[in-house]
DNA sequence: ATGGGGCTGCTTTTT
DNA sequence: GCAGCCCCAT
């Protein structure tokens, strides 16, 4: 007995001195293998080591630092050498021993592990494959978004649920056109009924698993939701008609299929011994039914999340789920992280004072054992563009002492339209800088285009893809031919791509029954390429059967850019096929739909980068800068009129942003804003009034134009207080364009500017006369280097296909 | 059928 | 301030 507990004790003596690099509570969240876990991760808790080194110790030991079993080779030798290796000042000595205590370990495979965002997945990824010795092993785990992990599985199931093997996805854009075209055949006018609001309502409805026939009996005597019930069911239809699923589509038919095939459910959850979810503050109910059946096998669920970082109310989270972790899984144990390894502790301080006015939330408090570090910067300017030339002086100063490199400062802002000013005073100056949130690259025209032709040679029902390109390039197929296909199809309960085929079998077809066929022949010639060649081959067909590429030809310089947009798309279809085992066009298309560009950007390109306090979030940065930190715009005029949970939120968002620091943070507001073609005059924030004074140091703005600009005679216009400003009241009558109603008018010469005299952007990594190397053009030569936007663009000179045009951001060159 | 000019609207957003 | 979209003129 005594050498039996002695066992015990030295075993977890051991695990202990092996993760000694992790605090006490971090470790308590590894070792905790078994039942229900609620973790609340504060900002910079290391979460995600966490979450990598449990994945791992289940792994590696399943259960073994909590069993309470002896193995047979026990005896009083082994526990002198396991008191041997305790004393061992090598910690290998240690780590030998752990896979000896193994308790059920858990096969990769068996361990679920979704997340919100593909970068968050890619990370847990890539640390999981560092951490595994075996990178196979790392790549077994079922680790992805919530879309991605229920694409798995729908790919497998949904003929079960009356989908066909290529569906395909609609993203946010053909979910418009769609509901829109669905709002057309039910009447519904778009100015009593907001589409914003329509899709919002669909979404939300979703969101709660509520089907068009539930909604419609819920809302059945609410005269506008009734109608809206009418839409939805339209839309629904349609996309079942088309074989494509919406984003939320793919979370709650993948409920659905669970609900109605207990067999397959029954699968799942033995299948998953383990299941960890991050980011759980920001899960919707839908969301929580998924994990919560597929818990229910094993009972091995771990949520992680904060509830203080719980941002996205207005898409659908609910943060009831995170706050009732432990309501709903009775047995659960909940563990806080509360040390934070991110932030100074004035930062942390401030970002705890400010989030204590929140009621709704699990009490946290972050502390670091850290140093103070420097108090928050606080500076009033007097516009916009004045606090825009701020931005840039502070970082141009900061970075020509040589202590900060541009990457290390984050401008996070509360809307985009903030951006603007703030992007052109990067334009001008020398700095690099990098924007997130601007047009995607696969939003752009041509690029919709072309994927839409893709789509629609996987998947010959898909409704929306066929309207968008069935006239692109023009073929003389109109909106009456199409309404006509549209409402055969509907009589004869079939696909218009089905109709179209046919064509001439329908009268009211007939006179453009020849155009349709072709169109129809030309898919089909199309799906028989996809069949037997490449998908680059496919890619190349679909541009040159379909008259694309002529047609933007035959457009001469103007549509250049396109071409080149498309040439670079390819590229990225060349990508895929070279990083993917068995890559196939609905591969490719859903890995399109469901991975943003912005997991493209190199993070590691030496760049100041402005993005939104939402797109922050999981993200630090040595210095944050955040602008317009005032009543009106943060906390937003809307969130003050309205009610006090979205005040709490937008706390929360405050929270986030003072949490991204890790050194230092510069808050900045100004007395008069232009936003939105109004002008504002708003106080300093109330949640910056939160802070206590003492981790505040207010300071003149460096800015040595300031006093220039503002001091002397230029006229305030006053409009309204910001406090009361009602965008939509004051337009009709606006007043007039004086001189001195728009934007101060920019000096020709900043003092910056003499400083850094720029012509190629300094974040550029070629210069003129490089040679590169990009994947589809070959060998080049750089022709010219010019920052444009948060991009760079470069202008080269191909071997083989002369003079290209390409963004720095998607070509992907390498210098030879 | 198509393109240009005016009108409107406008948090936050990943998948 | 600006983009996106609707409507009207060609």
């Amino acid at each position: 007995m005594e050498r039996n507990e002695k066992f015990l004790k030295l075993k977890r003596a051991l695990f202990d001195k092996c993760y000694a690099h992790l605090n006490d509570m971090q470790k308590e969240a590894v070792y905790t293998v078994n039942g229900p876990l609620l973790i609340l991760a504060g900002a910079g808790s290391g979460k995600t080591t966490v979450l990598v080194n449990r994945v791992v110790f289940l792994i590696k030991y399943g259960n073994a630092y909590y069993d309470n079993r002896i193995p047979e080779f026990v005896d009083d030798e082994y526990i002198f050498e396991m008191e041997r290796a305790l004393a061992s000042p090598d910690k290998s000595d240690a780590e030998q021993m752990l896979p000896d205590f193994a308790a059920n370990p858990c096969p990769p495979y068996r361990v679920l592990a979704i997340t919100f965002t593909n970068k968050a997945a890619n990370e847990i990824k890539t640390r999981l494959s560092s951490a595994l010795d075996d990178p196979d092993m790392a790549n077994d785990v079922w680790a992805g978004t919530f879309h991605s992990v229920c694409m798995r599985i729908l790919r497998v199931n949904c003929e079960k649920i009356g989908y066909k093997k290529e569906f395909t996805i609609y993203d946010a854009d053909d979910t418009k056109k769609a509901v829109s075209n669905a709002m057309k055949r039910c009447y519904l006018d778009e100015k009593q009924f907001p589409i914003k609001t329509v899709i919002a309502e669909i979404s939300r409805a979703k969101e709660r698993l509520i089907s068009p026939s539930l909604y419609s009996d819920e809302y059945a005597s609410d005269y506008r939701k009734s109608k809206i019930a009418r839409v939805y069911e339209e839309y629904q239809r349609t996309l079942r008609e088309s074989n494509a699923m919406d984003f939320d589509d793919i979370i709650v038919n993948t409920v659905e299929l669970f609900k109605r095939n207990p067999d397959i459910l029954d699968y799942y959850q033995r299948k998953f011994k383990y299941i960890c979810v991050d980011e759980y503050q920001d899960t919707n109910s839908a969301q929580f039914v998924l994990t919560s059946m597929l818990a229910e096998g094993f009972r091995n669920i771990m949520v992680v999340g904060d509830d203080d970082q719980s941002i996205y109310k207005f898409r659908g989270a609910t943060i009831e789920n995170i706050l009732g972790f432990d309501k709903e899984f009775d047995d659960s144990k909940v563990i806080k992280l509360e040390q934070n390894y991110r932030s100074t502790a004035t930062i942390l301080d401030a970002a705890n004072a400010v989030i204590a006015n929140n009621k709704g939330r699990h009490k946290k408090q972050l502390w670091t054992d850290g140093d103070v570090g420097e108090k928050i910067i606080v500076r009033c300017l007097s516009d916009q563009n004045i606090e825009a030339k701020d931005i840039v002086d502070t970082i141009y100063r900061e970075v020509a002492n040589g202590k900060r490199k541009y990457k290390d400062f984050a401008i996070l802002y509360r809307v985009n339209s903030q951006s603007n000013s703030i992007e052109r005073a990067f334009a001008k100056s020398a700095i690099p800088y990098r924007m997130l949130g601007g047009t995607r690259f696969s939003d752009r025209k041509e690029i919709r285009d072309v994927v839409a032709y893709l789509q629609l040679v996987a998947n010959h029902n898909d409704r929306e893809r066929l309207l968008r390109i069935i006239n692109e390039p023009r073929r003389k197929i109109g909106e009456k031919t199409l309404d006509a296909v549209s409402q055969i199809a509907a009589e004869q309960n079939c696909s218009m791509f089905e109709i179209i085929e046919n064509a001439s079998q329908y009268t009211a077809l007939s006179r453009s029954a020849g155009t349709l066929e072709d169109f129809a022949r030309l898919i089909k010639r199309l799906t028989a390429v996809a069949q037997s060649q490449t998908l680059p081959d496919l890619f190349d067909a679909v541009l040159n059967l379909s008259g694309y590429r002529a047609m933007l030809e035959a457009a001469g310089e103007e549509e250049k850019d396109r071409l080149d947009n498309l040439d670079e798309f390819k590229s990225s279809i060349i990508e895929y096929v070279s990083k993917t085992d068995e890559p196939t066009l609905i591969g490719f298309l859903e890995e399109n739909a469901l991975v943003a560009d912005v997991d493209r950007y190199d993070e590691s390109a030496d760049a100041v980068v402005m993005m939104t306090i939402h797109s922050a979030k999981g993200l630090e940065f040595p210095i944050v800068v955040i602008p317009g930190f005032e009543d009106g715009i943060f906390p937003g005029i809307q969130n003050i009129v309205g009610n006090p949970d979205d005040m709490e939120e937008e706390r929360r968002l405050a929270y986030v942003a003072l949490t991204r620091a890790k050194e230092k943070i510069y808050i900045l507001h100004t007395k008069s804003r232009l936003l939105y073609g109004q002008t504002q005059f708003n106080p300093v924030s109330r949640f910056v009034t939160e802070i206590p004074e003492k981790y505040i140091e207010k300071e003149e703005p460096f800015a040595p134009w300031e006093a220039d600009l503002n001091g002397g005679s230029r006229p305030k216009v006053y409009i309204q207080n910001g406090m009361s400003v009602s965008a939509s009241k004051s337009r009709g009558y606006s007043s007039p364009k004086s001189p001195w109603d728009s934007p101060v008018s920019q000096p020709k010469i900043t003092p910056a500017q003499p400083i850094f005299n720029k012509k190629e952007g300094v974040g550029a990594k070629f210069v003129p006369g490089d040679r590169v190397l990009h994947m589809t053009f070959g060998e080049g030569e750089v022709l010219s280097v010019r920052p444009m936007g948060a991009d760079t663009l470069y202008e080269v000179m191909f071997d083989k296909v002369g003079i290209k045009k390409l963004m720095a951001t998607y070509a992907k060159l390498k210098k030879i």
